[in-house]
RNA sequence: GCACUCAUAGUGAAAUGGAUAUCACAACGGUCUUCGGAACCGUUAGUUCAGGUUCGAAUCCUGAUGAGUGCACCA
């Protein structure tokens, strides 16, 4: 029996318990994984239950104890009461540990959609967006590993004022003439130029209110639509497209398959509809200013009153995402819809989610915002082109110039092809975890010669122990005999039982951060052991076959793990 | 002004209301005739403050202090 069966085996035993003695339902049982000292599983429902029942905890763990150790289960091996009533279980070894099937969540089964890895087409590549993909990317794997049905998109940003300062910017240095033999990359980098530069105009203009400008600006924007033929048009489909290709091949070096896109372009359509549709007295959207505007009800005291769509009558950012919403809806209709997104962004989900919820419940109901923190720099190697943010691209490099003068020698039998992938898969491992390791939605402050030390709890650690027992194994391969296990019981073996629990559990509340705990506590007692057992010992096949075992089911854990956090165990380094 | 987050060793993080608060970095001291030293072992050090709830609080409530973010036509 792995983990979980014995949790769900247990909680029934302990329910008939209460039934029997007390005549008591009980409902929630907490059964949980305790420090390797007190244990393999840990309840404390002695503690909760006493005071209704009338009788001191340890009395009621000694009645239980006795209860349970009547039964005979076979997967307990000892049941102690320690401390002030905590019901500690010692179980039997099982002599397959690994999890079978899928682990069992609420996800199994049913269509889930993820939308992550959105960015404005004309801005560049940043670190946010790389932030961004690691958690949305975490939860389409682990939603695919709880047997969901997993449809990913992502949502580009393609039309917004924003985009018409660009794509003014363009227009007036003539940029589409003289650029459009340049190369892509060329493109790319002054696209995102003539962005910041765009916006910066516009500020100027606004400043020294001069009207002209900023009304071709927004007559540019209008343009974009697409519904006449004009040269803004042009400029913008040019940029469009080169962006679009750019941002394909970005997303799919990171990892992440994509299923679809929808552009907000498209979302502007059916979310202003949908506003219009509900706009009037006694409806959700009121008329104000010349604006479409919603008011929350007075009980919402954390939400603001928010335009919808604007007057110049375009749908601003929340119109667009009711919009998305819908497409999302009639496209996927998903059982549980996951946004991705930056935790400033969450005022405004819960304005439009609160908007939506009043058209359709199933829009507020099955929708899920996942914010991840911001990244914060100390170091001072980055170049700021963005007001201080750095581009992935930068940080990216930053950290593969540790890894290739860390790697020196070792990698020198590989081709440089495969040399190159390797260390920027160590890098990118090196990120990952700085990220994923931190509760997702709380800010991180990133230092560069400091977060991404290569020793102790980092990526490349994970990734040495991953080599490290691809070796052994290669090493051992003809030595390992099928009949030989473990006692089962030293802190590793019961390290690697734990993981199904794990596992449910990281995927249940998305908490990236708790499989990053376990692995560092894993692999730590993995390297623990190495280093104090000789491993392959030809003069003592038994022991060597039973180690090599243990290597087996640690490397399968360790792969799987990295597999959800969207690292590559490598198999050499 | 209103609202939302957050506050854990020198640093970066972890901890469904549970047991002696976990891990790493840094500092200091050790391990190597060894299967991969990007390794292993040890020492020092911590829940912002004041109350409250609870058998039990880093966690829940109230207040103070400090930091970040959002508040009508940008996204």
């Amino acid at each position: 029996m792995n983990i979980l069966e014995i949790k769900s085996e247990l909680t029934k035993k302990i329910k008939e318990f209460f039934k029997s003695e007390f005549n008591f339902e009980l409902k929630n049982i907490n059964i949980e994984l305790p420090e390797l000292q007190f244990g393999d599983l840990t309840t404390n429902i002695c503690l909760q239950e006493s005071k209704n029942l009338n009788i001191s905890p340890q009395e009621l763990a000694l009645k239980l104890k006795t209860y349970l150790e009547n039964k005979k289960l076979d997967f307990v091996k000892s049941i102690e009461i320690k401390g002030p009533g905590f019901l500690n279980f010692s179980l039997t070894p099982d002599p397959s540990p690994r999890e079978r099937g899928v682990v069992p969540t609420k996800y199994f089964g049913k269509k889930v959609l993820v939308e992550h890895s959105s960015p404005n087409l004309f801005k560049p590549f940043n670190i946010g967006h790389l932030m961004n993909n690691f958690t949305g990317e975490f939860i389409v794997r682990a939603m695919k590993e709880a047997g969901a049905e997993v449809t990913t998109i992502s949502y580009p940003s393609d039309i917004s004022l924003g985009i018409a300062k660009a794509v003014y910017e363009i227009k007036k240095h003539d940029g589409y003439k003289k650029n459009i033999t340049k190369t892509d990359e060329e493109n790319i980098k002054y696209f995102g130029e003539s962005y910041i530069q765009g916006v910066k105009e516009y500020k100027n203009y606004e400043e020294n209110k001069d009207e002209d400008k900023i009304n071709e600006i927004k007559e540019v924007a209008n343009n974009l639509y697409g519904t006449v033929i004009s040269e803004d048009l042009d400029i913008y489909n040019w940029a469009k497209n080169i962006n679009v290709k750019y941002l394909f091949s970005n997303l799919e070096k990171l990892g992440s398959h994509f299923d679809g896109f929808i552009f907000e372009s498209e979302s502007a359509i059916e979310g202003k509809k949908i506003v219009l549709e509900n706009t009037g007295e006694d409806k959700i959207f009121q008329k104000s200013e010349g604006a479409i505007i919603y008011i929350p009800d007075e009980s919402r005291k954390d939400i603001n009153t928010a335009v919808f769509i604007n007057s110049e009558n375009n749908p601003t950012y929340l119109g667009k995402d009711i919009g998305l919403l819908s497409l999302k809806f009639k496209m996927y209709n998903p059982d549980f819809s996951f946004v991705a997104a930056d935790n400033e962004q969450t005022p405004h989900f819960r304005t439009f989610i609160d908007a939506a919820g009043k058209i359709q419940k199933k829009w507020e109901e099955n929708s899920f915002f996942i914010p991840h923190g911001r990244m914060t720099f100390k170091g001072k190697k980055m170049s700021s082109r963005l007001g201080g943010v750095p581009t992935a691209y930068e940080v990216i490099n930053i950290v593969l110039e540790e890894v290739v003068e860390k790697s020196g020698e070792k990698m020198e039998s590989m081709s440089e092809v495969e040399k190159g992938n390797l260390q920027r898969e160590i890098a990118m491992s090196a990120l990952r975890i700085a990220i994923l390791r931190s509760k997702p939605g709380v800010n991180i402050d990133f230092d560069p010669e400091k977060s991404l030390s290569f020793l102790g709890d980092s990526g490349p650690y994970l990734c040495y122990t991953s080599a490290r027992l691809h070796s052994l194994l290669e090493k051992g391969q003809s030595l390992i005999s099928p009949f030989s296990r473990g006692e089962g019981d030293s802190q590793l073996e019961r390290k690697i039982f734990q993981f199904p629990l794990i596992l449910q559990t990281v995927i249940e509340e998305i908490a990236p951060q708790k499989l990053v705990t376990y692995l560092f506590g894993l692999t730590g007692l993995f390297n623990n052991f190495y280093a104090n057992n000789k491993i392959i010992d030809e003069n003592n096949l038994e022991e060597t076959s039973r180690n090599l075992e243990l290597v087996k089911n640690t490397l399968h854990v360790l792969k799987k793990a990295l597999h959800i956090l969207g690292i590559v165990a490598p198999e050499k380094m």
